[in-house]
DNA sequence: TAGTAGTCAATAGT
DNA sequence: ACTATTGACTACTA
């Protein structure tokens, strides 16, 4: 079924170790270590972080229209407002009904079939939603981004465009829209990928972005994307550089080809699960966020599969349903700096809140299991 | 039904 | 406090 491996970017080899040790392959240890700027960073992480609450009170009805991020929480939940508190995990949505090219049609799939169904409705409905609360709301949070270090924009994406236009927070929740969640790859697989080091164009980029959101817009996509066609703004493509790298072009780089993952229409994308590992494992450092809230908040895993993917990621072409994982990772990694810790933190205030939208969804529970959907707003 | 993938949860290690 | 390891479990596939 899967015989990709050969499209992974992370060596063949390393990927037989991967593969064939999951309890001895430490090998690859050299991963990130450098955690520069710490301190400041977690003073100002905490702030932002800590500053519970401040999403309540949006008269904009926040509180109903989360940040995607959000879309990773489990509801019935209690947080306390502190970074390490933890609550139970869940698991994350049948992905493997819903991305890739696992598509199995499979009996029991009707619940989960119907509540995605909804969660794309909802999404549909709430992508507009999302886009106008995320501006509006990037002026009052406008004041904790000032509070990241300046290397943050060296980064990659420290893009202020958010905060001063609306094309800014356009592209950004876009981005975010499609970010987590089931939906997020039931559309978004056309081929997200690549570029890291830019080598995809801005252009590419764009319209793909664009695309994903002209998707999550149920379809009347063209015109949103001619569109942003003529908005896209600057700091995308910061954006896209800094943080494609993890990403294969392999389509580009090899031609479009091999088979199976792709041609137009399939899911063309690639994630470089090294790379992706080794940059969460570096942000992660960078502004000392634990695995397990990084885990259970944005990943909706246990800090140990969290620590056993970044220490041992297999290639994407062994990958089945994990590859949801990634995507969640890299995802995050697309985020501006901004919407990564909003991402957090929004995570968390879904967690003490509840998901309103899960409080309606049949369960599916697996072990601690609270709720088996992503939400999307 | 056996094998595999993915994950959790407990716990050992730092 | 945080990360790494690992046995056990569930879901899925052949």
């Amino acid at each position: 079924m899967e015989n990709l491996g050969n499209l992974h970017g992370v060596s063949h080899s390393q990927a037989g170790d991967l593969m064939s040790s999951r309890q001895s392959s430490h090998s690859h240890r050299n991963l990130v270590s450098h955690a520069h700027g710490r301190s400041a960073m977690v003073s100002s992480m905490a702030s932002i972080l800590d500053s519970t609450g401040d999403y309540r009170t949006d008269p904009s009805g926040l509180s109903g229209h989360l940040h995607p991020a959000m879309s990773m929480c489990e509801s019935g939940m209690s947080l306390s407002n502190t970074y390490t508190t933890l609550t139970p995990l869940q698991h994350l949505p049948p992905i493997s009904t819903v991305s890739d090219k696992f598509h199995h049609p499979h009996p029991h799939s009707h619940h989960h079939a119907a509540a995605h169904q909804r969660l794309s409705a909802g999404n549909v409905s709430g992508s507009f939603t999302l886009m106008r609360d995320d501006h509006r709301g990037l002026a009052s949070m406008g004041n904790l981004y000032g509070h990241y270090p300046k290397d943050m924009s060296g980064m990659g994406h420290g893009s202020l465009s958010p905060l001063s236009n609306g094309l800014g927070s356009l592209h950004n929740s876009q981005q975010t829209l499609s970010a987590y969640g089931p939906g997020a790859h039931l559309s978004n697989d056309a081929k997200m990928l690549s570029p890291v080091t830019g080598f995809e164009s801005h252009a590419t980029m764009l319209s793909r972005s664009e695309e994903h959101l002209a998707r999550s817009l149920g379809g009347h996509g063209h015109g949103m994307i001619s569109n942003l066609n003529g908005m896209h703004h600057p700091h995308s493509h910061l954006h896209s550089q800094a943080n494609g790298a993890a990403m294969l072009a392999e389509r580009e780089r090899h031609g479009a080809g091999s088979g199976q993952t792709g041609g137009s229409g399939g899911q063309a994308e690639e994630i470089n699960t090294k790379e992706v590992a080794q940059r969460i494992t570096a942000e992660l450092k960078r502004y000392s966020i634990p695995q397990a809230i990084f885990a259970q908040r944005i990943l909706c895993r246990s800090q140990g599969t969290l620590s056993d993917l970044l220490r041992n990621p297999k290639p994407w072409s062994k990958l089945k349903s994990g590859r949801e994982t990634f995507r969640r990772m890299w995802k995050w990694l697309q985020e501006p700096e901004f919407q990564r810790m909003s991402a957090l933190r929004l995570a968390e205030f879904m967690t003490r809140d509840g998901c309103p939208q899960c409080r309606n969804v049949p369960l599916k529970p697996y072990k601690s299991d609270v709720c088996g959907f992503i939400m999307l707003f």
